[in-house]
This record gives C-alpha cells, sequence and structure tokens, in this order.
RNA sequence: CGGGACGUGGCGCAGUCUGGUUAGCGUACUUGACUGGGGGUCAAGUGGUCGGAGGUUCAAAUCCUCUCGUCCCGACCA
C-alpha cells in the first residue's frame, strides 16, 4: 500500500478524553475515532490490526475442528425469555422495538441463538460434538465503558460454542480450546497468564479467564511464583492461618464507649489492639434481603466468594439508606451479636477469641466478644480477599503475586444450563433421548490489539509484533522528489510485494522528520530507509522499530535478506 | 445510580469569574517560494450556529433556567 492513498489521520498530541497508552496511541496513530461513548469507528490502520487478530483466531479454532458461521446481532425477545435471561441480564442487554412493536435486543452473547440453531438441526450422537464460532460485533450496555477499544459498549468478539454428548468429551473439548487460546495469545505476542476464574451462576468448577499483565487492567490476578497455581483473585482461596491463638482465658462482652471512632484503624487505635482483634460487619444485599459478612480486622471481604457460598443470584453492597430502613443501625458501629439476618463468618474469624465488634448501637463497640458464645453465624467458610504475600494454598510455600490484568479471553463449561432451558436433545446410540452439553468460549479481538498496545509501547509510540502490525515493513525514501530515490524505492516495493512482505511506501512529499516520527508512532515493525548518500554507496538502511538499532544493507542485493529479518524479530 | 469536571474551526487550548471592537493562540489543512537524514522557514489563505433550546439585557461564548453530550471518581473496609 502506497502512504498517500491510506486514511492514516497521525495526531501529534492525544486526545483530551482518553486515558491509558493503548488509547491514547490507537487515536493518534489513527487506527480509531470515537463516535458515541463505549462506540468507535475503526480507520484502515486500526482494521488491519484487528484483521491479524482474527486470522489467527479464525487458524486456531479451525485447527481444532471450529466452524465458523455467522449470527445475527438482532435477537428476538422471545429466545432470551425462554433462557430466563431477558429478565436476569439487566440494564446491560440493549432492548429495541420494531415497527410491529415486537421485541428484540442486541446481541451481547449468542448462547441463544446458536443452542436454537442447533437443536432444530442437530439430533445424533453422530452428529456431536460440534464446535462453531463466529467473530462479530456485540453490545453490551456497560454502566461505565473506558479505556477505548479496551471497554467499549459495542466490540468484536469471537465466541464459539460447543455442544456434546457427554462430560468426558467436552472436557476434551474445553482442553482443546484452552491449548487454542493459549497459541492465539503467544502468536500475538502477549504475556498472559491462564487463570481460574470464578464461574459465577453457570456452575461447575470449569471456567478460565486468559489475563494479560498490564497496568491498565481491570482484573486482579493472583499466582504463585513457585508452582502453576494462577486465579482471579476474586476466586483465589486463601490458606487457614495455623497460629494458634493464645488460649487466654474467655472474657466476658462489655460494652464500651468509641465515640466518632468507625473505622478498624480508628476503634484499634482508640482501645490499643491490634487490627487482628477487630471484627469488620459488612452489610451485603441479595434477592433474599440483607446479609452480613464478617472478616477480620486486617482483612478484606470477597463478594464473590461469598456470593458462592450463600448460592443466591446476586449480591451487593448494602446502601447506607436500605441499612436505615431495614435495621435502623448507625454504620459504623453495626455488629453481629443479635444481628436479625443471616451471618457469614470467614474461617479467620472463627479463630479469634475475645474479638471487638460494633455494639449495634451510636459510638458503641463490644469487647471481649467470642465466637461460639455470642454469635448466631449461618456458615463460616474461606471469604478473604487474598493479598499479596499470603501462602500459595497449593503448593504451601510459595507465595502469592498480586498483578493486574486484561480479560482478554474466558471460557466455561456451561454443562446444560442452555439445553435444558431450550430443550436442545439428541438421541444417543440406544435411541434415548439426552440433554447436550454446553462449552462457550470468548475472545475480545478488540481488546487484545489494545492489551498489545499496553504491552508494547514506548515514549514513541506503539510497538507492534510482526504478527499483528498494520504492516510489517515501511520503505522510506529521504526524499521522494529525487527519481533515483523514488525509482529504488519503487523497485524495494515491488521486489518486497513478490516476495509476500506486507509493505507500506510513504510515498509522501514530507520532510523525513515526519515520516520517521509516524512510523515510530505507529509501530510498523522495520523501517527501510532510503537515502541518497547511502544508495549512492550502494546501501539502504535497515531499522529495527523496537530496539532502534539500525544497519545498513547492500543494495540491490541485500533486498532478498528483509524477510530473513524480519522472521527473526 | 451517587459525586465531580468539561463542551469555543480536524486536534490541543485561551477568553467566561468582572457582558461591550471584526472570537484568539498553537497545530493541522490549501497555495507559493526556499529547504531536504528526526514533526523546517517565510509569505498568503481556507475553515467557527462558541453543544442545543429558552430567558435577562441596548448588547451574551460570557449572566439565569432547562436540556443534550463527553470524561473522571465512587458504588466492600460499616
Amino acid at each position: 500500500m502506497r502512504y498517500s492513498k491510506l486514511l492514516i489521520p497521525t495526531l501529534k498530541e492525544s486526545p483530551a478524553d482518553a486515558e491509558v497508552v493503548s488509547h491514547k496511541l490507537m487515536v493518534r496513530a489513527g487506527m480509531i475515532r470515537q463516535l458515541a461513548a463505549g462506540i468507535y469507528s475503526v480507520l484502515p490502520l486500526g482494521l488491519r490490526v484487528l484483521k491479524k487478530v482474527e486470522t489467527i483466531i479464525r487458524e486456531e479454532m479451525n485447527k481444532i475442528g471450529g466452524q465458523e458461521v455467522f449470527l445475527p446481532s438482532i435477537q428476538p425477545a422471545e429466545l432470551w425469555q425462554e433462557s430466563k435471561r431477558w429478565d436476569f441480564y439487566g440494564k446491560e442487554l440493549l432492548r429495541l422495538k420494531d415497527r410491529h412493536d415486537r421485541e428484540f435486543c442486541y446481541g451481547p452473547t449468542h448462547e441463544e441463538v446458536i443452542t436454537d440453531i442447533i437443536r432444530k438441526e442437530i439430533k445424533s450422537y453422530r452428529q456431536l460434538p460440534a464446535i462453531l464460532y463466529q467473530i462479530q460485533t456485540k453490545f453490551r450496555d456497560e454502566v461505565r465503558p473506558r479505556f477505548g477499544i479496551m471497554r467499549g459498549r459495542e466490540f468484536l468478539m469471537k465466541d464459539a460454542y460447543s455442544f456434546h454428548a457427554d462430560e468426558a468429551d467436552t472436557q476434551k473439548t474445553y482442553e482443546q480450546m484452552a491449548q487454542a487460546y493459549s497459541n492465539v495469545f503467544t502468536r500475538c505476542g502477549l504475556e498472559f497468564k491462564q487463570v481460574q476464574a470464578d464461574s459465577g451462576t453457570i456452575g461447575g468448577s470449569f471456567s478460565h479467564e486468559f489475563a494479560v499483565l498490564a497496568d491498565s487492567g481491570e482484573d486482579e490476578i493472583g499466582f504463585c511464583e513457585k508452582c502453576s497455581y494462577a486465579s482471579n483473585v476474586e476466586l483465589a482461596e486463601s490458606r487457614p492461618e495455623s497460629n494458634t491463638t493464645p488460649s487466654d482465658g474467655e472474657e466476658e462482652l462489655k460494652q464500651v464507649l468509641t465515640p466518632g471512632k468507625k473505622s478498624v484503624e480508628e476503634v484499634s487505635g482508640f482501645l490499643g489492639l491490634s487490627d487482628k482483634q477487630i471484627v469488620k460487619t459488612i452489610l451485603l444485599e441479595n434477592e433474599n434481603g440483607l446479609v452480613a459478612g464478617l472478616v477480620r480486622g486486617d482483612h478484606e471481604i470477597n463478594t464473590v466468594k461469598l456470593k458462592n457460598l450463600i448460592g443466591c443470584e446476586w449480591l451487593l453492597p448494602a446502601a447506607e439508606k436500605t441499612i436505615q430502613e431495614k435495621l435502623g443501625l448507625p454504620c459504623g458501629y453495626i455488629g453481629p451479636v443479635n444481628l436479625d439476618i443471616p451471618v457469614y463468618a470467614d474461617q479467620e474469624v472463627s479463630q479469634l477469641k475475645n474479638f471487638v465488634t460494633g455494639a449495634n448501637k451510636a459510638d458503641t463497640h463490644f469487647t471481649g466478644v467470642q465466637f461460639q458464645r455470642d454469635l448466631k453465624i449461618t456458615q463460616s467458610g474461606d471469604l478473604r480477599r487474598i493479598l499479596p504475600g499470603d501462602p500459595c494454598p497449593k503448593c504451601k510455600d510459595g507465595e502469592y503475586q498480586v498483578k493486574r490484568g486484561i480479560e482478554v479471553g474466558h471460557i466455561f463449561i456451561l454443562g446444560t444450563k442452555y439445553s435444558e432451558a431450550m430443550k436442545a436433545h439428541y438421541l444417543d446410540s440406544h435411541g434415548k433421548e439426552n440433554l447436550m452439553i454446553m462449552g462457550c468460549y470468548g475472545i475480545g479481538v478488540g481488546r487484545t490489539a489494545a492489551a498489545s498496545v499496553e504491552q508494547n509501547h514506548d515514549e514513541k509510540g506503539m510497538v507492534w509484533p510482526l504478527s499483528l502490525a498494520p504492516f510489517e515493513a515501511v520503505i522510506i525514501p529521504v526524499n521522494f522528489k529525487k527519481d533515483d530515490l523514488k525509482n529504488a524505492c519503487e523497485s524495494i516495493y515491488n521486489q518486497l510485494i513478490d516476495m509476500g512482505v506486507d509493505v507500506l511506501l510513504d510515498d509522501r512529499q514530507d520532510r523525513l522528520g515526519v515520516k520517521l516520527k509516524d512510523a515510530d508512532l505507529i509501530g510498523i515493525p522495520l523501517q527501510i530507509i532510503v537515502g541518497p548518500k547511502n544508495l549512492e554507496e550502494g546501501n539502504i538502511e535497515i531499522k529495527v522499530r523496537k530496539t532502534q538499532e539500525s544497519r545498513l544493507h547492500p543494495y540491490p542485493e541485500g533486498i532478498k535478506d528483509i524477510p530473513n529479518i524480519l522472521k527473526g524479530l
């Protein structure tokens, strides 16, 4: 391609509304433009990158027997009502009506549509397993879209669904899919981790997330340096502390005045105790009303773990208003003693003796609280967030590390959730009807590209890996007016195209500096600079974007080495 | 959903508090000349319903009301 014929509107300054590097750079490089909150247009250069990600995904999906389909983005409400998600999905589901007033939604995901096809078209175990995938635009009306293409409302996603006759087969495909995902992200040149993730209400222990390590990530990943254990912090198990509490006598329950002391630090400081002797009572709300979670003062509650322990549909922090209305208790002084709602305690809390809690009375706390004697606990379990430095629950001598990550892929075993709700049956070899078992697997295409920028950039701009770069090489004439330079560039350009190199010819009339700045900004891996002095001496300059290292190569003989240089990057 | 900020040529901003020439700067864009190895110089230009609606006033980018849009923070530490 010729630069002069391409729409690559690069900018010198970052847009004022961009926060993260990938957003800033993708706008500056003329790859994307915002149309509305969380909705972006993709320009030619950006599309080239997305297409490269797509190609890698297609190759890996096809390799494990995936068949590509293309499903509608607008879906009838009936299908969603059948799966019960019409009511359940909430405001993230963008609903619309057609001219006949029929209800539709813009698909945020496609379990319903694909299950509808499969239940109609597949009847026999002989046709299973079936693995179908598509690369298509999704819309999720996020509360708060941000970070450009990384968390948009409209975004490009590869979603795959698999249908199976039995669990072993599902498991097999799940593992192949995990491997395929691993291959995709490796080929995209990303540093990532495959981590256990929360499977939510879907059930089953099989869900893994693929997280690209980056400070701008919204996920927290906990992993062990010594063994292979890695999981989303939401899910990471905490290993019970083995230190036995001193066997002091049990103190009496005593009310103490703690005027104005609400936070753990304030209370512990005021009473001259360690944070570990305080128990925090956190009020949350789910579909059945308020619940309380107890964790030690130096710990934090993990609501995902609590939600899983309770087995409720949803769980959110209770609003102060709700607490006032339903319990009439003063925030800051709430405690589990005589608290008339379900109380769930972290396992560490059950080990404590003589601890402090709120007394459900303004400016008052209890001291000498005993777990067994004073509290009515609905259930105890692992409820706390892991912290960096916590012991690994798996290998016993490693420590947790916590890093931020961008979720670029997620795979699930769905079981029969959808096949049951939507009656997707098949006949087995005995002629008996069975429910199909399903898996679903997603990759954020744009997010993968953005994650790559987050991981690979410098002060000059983006540094694409060869596999995702919009072009593999760019030819930069120092002066495009001089015929000998121009002819040499045209010749190199044609030869590289013939050799199958994805090459860009910067045929603009601008000065060298402009071209080099742009080449660095858009991050093309190899720059071929053709200047008058070098050319006279029979040389061209080949510069690597990433390292900024530059070497002279003989011209014209050296042209044929370029594909090899690219391979070596 | 709660809180905060912002909206002025394509992009980045000043002007708004304290109303008053023809709305300004940088950059980009067009034309010409010079220049030609890291966003060059000079000259002449193009481009603006100051987000929108209503109001106050002799006079509104500026004051008031409403509205739309965009961004940020928060929505577990009781």
